[in-house]
Order: C-alpha cells, then structure tokens, then sequence
DNA sequence: ATAATTGCAAACACTTTGCATCAAG
DNA sequence: CTTGATGCAAAGTGTTTGCAATTAT
C-alpha cells in the first residue's frame, strides 16, 4: 500500500497498514472533532465495529488520535503530530467549533507549569 | 431537611431536596474530579443506580456539576458555582491532579474570545 | 508460509426506561 | 393529600472478546 504518514507511523511500531485502519484514518483526516458513532456511521460497514474500535483504540495508543470532551460531547481528533496544535472555540448555541491557535496561551501555560515545578508536556 | 447551598439550588429549580441527591453531593464535594465509577462505588446501595444516574443528569441541566476528561477519563466535578474556576496540572505518570488558578490566562482567553467576535462565556 | 488483522457473533458493561411504591411539600 | 422521586427489573446501547477466515509481509 501507499507510504503515506499513517504508514509511516504503524511500520516503525510493528503494525500493517490494512485498508480498515485507512479509511478510518480518512475519515478522522476530512473531518474535524468526530464522536465514535460518527467514526461508526461513516466507516460501517466497510470496516467492522470491531475493527474501528480496535483501530482507534491503536491510533490513541501510537498518538495518532486523541480524546477530548467538547460541550460535553465526547469526541475523538487527530493529535498533534497529525493536525497541528489548536484549541477550540465552541459556540454554546450550535455547538459548533472552530480551530484557535495563541502563542502567548502557550507561553503562558509553560510558564504555569513551571512555577509548579512541573514540566508541560501538553494540555488541552 | 436542612438548608444547604445544594438545596438553594434545587428549590429554585422547582425540585426536592431528597436523600439520594445529598448522598451524591456529598460525595462530590468531599472527592474532586471522579468517575461515574466511582461515584457507583460510593453511593451504591444507599442511592439506586437509576437515581444516581437521574441524579447527575439533573445536577448536570442545573449546572451544579460538569463533565470533563483528565487523561483521558470521563470525569465528573462540582461546577464553578459550587466549587471555584480552576484549571487542572496532571501527572502523566501518575494520573493525580491538582488544581490551579491563573488571571493572566483567564484575561488572555477573554481576549481571544473578543478578537474572534464571541463572548466567553466559560472554557475548560 | 506465517503472523497479524479482520469480520462475525456472543458476551459483557453501561445507561435508560416503565411502573409500582414511597417520600416530600 | 398530591405530586414528584425512588427502587427495582427489564430493555436498550455501547464496547469488548474468542475464534475461524482473511490479508499483509
């Protein structure tokens, strides 16, 4: 198959690069912050339920996804070695929510960090 | 029953102050973020699993608790009205938390919020 | 060829719902 | 008393697991 940057990720870990954990991979690519019943509705039944819950839960192990909560929704994206880093600003009428980058957020949080004596190796 | 903060809010609300729900705030206030698990763990049997459930839904709709993920686990925790803003430094090696406070970070994110044109009205 | 991954079906865990009983106002 | 909340049991969802068949290397 094609050496894409999933590829290059599941080799080095020992993982075949199969075409369920591809159109999952896809999936999470087109679309922004995606709950597993949409991951669900979107790859079913080209890949199996139980393959896209394996496959995620393989992506989230080898940081390819990350989980996050938005307006209580609990929600899956790619991290940040696969989109860039961002936050998130959500309308609390449409829910809706759009991609924020702020360096001086960053700085900041780095700064807190080591006030506390603790090294910020992310947030959310 | 006696007159507490949760009870103030429920009575508002339109809803009773029972044992059940000051079994689970109790339970709340004394532990900080935990896990729909735990809360299980705490209150069963002297709160039914249905009324525990119904019980966060509504504490949940009257804003006296919220959900969020730490490390990856759905969590849930008394709201600002009923603990104050904070925000969460957590040990990826030991999973514990503790809480901080930051007015430099709280003003930068009123600022973002504005340059887009929203208003914020709470982050996690 | 052989080792890993998949699809399927069954098991399991978690959450919600209906309804009779009990408690709060 | 009257209405709303609870406990129980059953139904409904979501997630995980065992295993034979399939696919990647």
């Amino acid at each position: 198959m094609s050496s894409t940057k999933l590829e290059q990720t599941l080799r080095p870990a020992g993982q075949s690069m199969t075409l369920p954990r591809q159109i999952i991979f896809d999936f999470l690519v087109s679309r922004g912050p995606v709950s597993v019943k949409e991951v669900m509705a979107a790859c079913l039944p080209r890949a199996d339920r139980a393959s896209i819950y394996r496959t995620l839960e393989l992506f989230r192990r080898l940081d390819i996804i990350q989980d996050l909560v938005i307006n209580g929704r609990k929600v899956v994206e790619l991290s940040e070695d696969f989109s860039s880093h961002h936050h998130h600003l959500t309308c609390t009428s449409c829910g809706k929510s759009i991609d924020i980058t702020d360096k001086p957020i960053e700085r900041r949080l780095d700064a807190i960090a080591e006030h506390y004596g603790w090294l910020a190796t992310g947030h959310l």
